[in-house]
DNA sequence: ATGAAAGCGCTAACAC
DNA sequence: GTGTTAGCGCTTTCAT
């Protein structure tokens, strides 16, 4: 069932159709009325690949996130849908488990598939995906992770704000040996998170020392197995930082197996407060990211950007300057954390 | 840039490039090579959705679920994605809120959209949402939540037997007043889940309280303000089994808030084991969903019923036997249940 | 092995 | 107000 045949059905033109089914006003109210009888009871679908290809508008918007199975990106993602649900946006979502290779794919396959415009928060500080947004001139904006060498739309929160915040607060409580576990990062240069942390350092005039310095996998398992991995190793730490909540749940647990006492024999703090935070044993202190917002405010820049896209142009994301929106995180805190003398 | 222009760059005709781009066998290797070259070098992005209307495939998948904020979905969703991903398929996913209007709604786009299948956890019992896709013929599978009176591929558990797992283990542990917390649904009929609850009592031979019946949004918030709301109301009840974990975690809350220590005054089984469940305080006691096993087998499902459909026929859900998949469940003890004499 | 041409279902000038 | 027509970018017979 087509639009022609429900041309032949109703006695009229395609164009007529096309026009009931686009609500025209250059149509007879009977001619209208007709024709929405019939594509009522012959169950009509329009299709909207045809049109699609026809305006060049697919109303579908792809996200692209490293782990959907991580509450902050479930939260993020709640604010995308929310903006994007009203505008009559469809979202396609991408899962790339922190791997570049498939976040190139699935960029590449978004691309294809002509979506409007594109949500990422790539995997790395040069992604290679983002890199071929840009030539590709699709609009998209990336949040999290800003990228080096590219000017992007782009919405944060300062990660050195974030470690400096949590360190800040373990030293204030007495902590000197502050265990810091960032997530792996293919670059050279010292990331975001570590050097907010060196910063607190700093203030209380502390030396770091190299192996308080970890990275692990941004998931509990990655908290658990560098937690084990230190205490083999015999390194002391009384506090610990983490680049995200679910970490710290690797960490709570690695604690409990090693019969360590949260907070009384180990201060942690996580950073993200996702949902279950509070209900976690101790409550965790963390670092509050603006989750929803992160999304609700990528969303709606993305959504900026395509429509003063002029016409059926490509976008240039090289010309103009880029909007740059820099989000405010605080340190909730609730009973990880514990003074010592 | 498209693939008359590429032709024409590699001084050869559409057909030849379409060839080349479908990995047809019937082209010289070094014009395949020549033609490689100019895409390579051009940027080019072939137009998934011109291809799309001609194919009438879309490599793409819708998946309605009521709330992709429970990380019961998360899991389920990560099951679907798991398969779908490797034969290529994207996902478009919806969020319909446990609101009708908007499934039905995000069923009417999908399908317009075209989507090779629709994997959907319907909001209730009687969907209009899945009424539709079966009349209009696009292949589906429905997962969690049985429709009645329609006859559809289905991946499931059986919700009476978690309700009768929960109940009998709180029974065993010499609880006899259980209050149930259930979703609220539209049907007239009693739930599956209170059905297995009240199985549990009756091989207990204790006659079931209505006040201790009660049903709640499925989320922390509904958790909270039922116990809250029984308190008031001075209901009596030492145990509790809840639909979802999340509800159980608005227990807890409900529970820290009236002061009422979990297990010692009150014992409580969720429902899921979504994956912090064994990080909340106390550790929760839960019947165990194969939340991932729910994806995968739904999408696997969807991707054989897609195969075998004839062509570019309509998918007829009425014709032959609809392929029902029960996946077990099990109890999972951990401390929030206590003993009483 | 390659090209010409028809057509997927729709929209949007343009004519009337 | 309505119809005619020419594409949108691709695939796929059917010739050659």
């Amino acid at each position: 069932m087509n639009i022609k045949e429900i041309a032949k059905l109703a006695g009229v033109s395609k164009s007529t159709v096309s026009r009931v089914l686009n609500n025209s006003s250059l149509v007879a109210q009977d001619t209208r009325k007709k024709v929405l009888d019939i594509i009522n009871e012959s169950g009509y679908l329009p299709n909207s690949i045809a049109r699609s290809l026809k305006v060049k508008k697919t109303k579908t918007i792809g996200v692209i996130v490293p782990d959907i199975g991580n509450p902050f990106y479930f939260e993020v993602l709640r604010g995308i849908e929310k903006v994007l649900d009203k505008k009559g946006f469809n979202i396609m979502l991408c899962n790339s488990e922190y791997d570049e290779e498939k976040e190139l794919r699935y960029a590449y396959l978004l691309a294809a598939k002509k979506v409007d415009g594109i949500i990422c928060a790539p995997c790395s500080e040069s992604s290679k995906a983002v890199q071929n947004l840009c030539k590709w001139g699709i609009p998209f904006v990336v949040f999290d992770i800003p990228q080096v060498n590219l000017a992007t739309n782009l919405v944060v929160v300062d990660h050195s704000e974030c470690s400096y915040l949590a360190a800040k607060h373990l030293l204030e409580n007495g902590h000197t040996n502050i265990l810091s576990i960032d997530v792996p990062n293919p670059q050279k240069i010292e990331s975001k998170f570590v050097l907010g942390y060196l910063k607190a350092l700093r203030e209380y005039n502390i030396l770091p020392k190299p192996e308080l310095i970890q990275k692990a996998s941004p998931d509990i398992t990655g908290g658990y197995s560098i937690i084990k991995k230190l205490n083999n190793q015999k390194v002391y730490f009384t506090g610990v930082i983490t680049i995200c909540d679910l970490v710290a749940v690797g960490v709570y647990k690695a604690a409990k197996k090693l019969g360590l006492k949260i907070p009384d024999d180990l201060s942690v703090v996580g950073n993200d407060d996702i949902p279950l935070a509070r209900y976690l044993n101790p409550p965790l202190t963390t670092i509050r990211q603006p989750k929803y917002p992160l999304g609700f405010r990528s969303a709606k820049l993305l959504l900026s950007q395509i429509e003063s896209k002029s016409g059926t142009e490509p976008y240039d994301c090289t010309q103009g300057q880029p909007t740059i929106i820099k989000l405010g995180v605080r340190l909730i805190q609730r009973c990880s954390v514990k003074r010592r003398n």
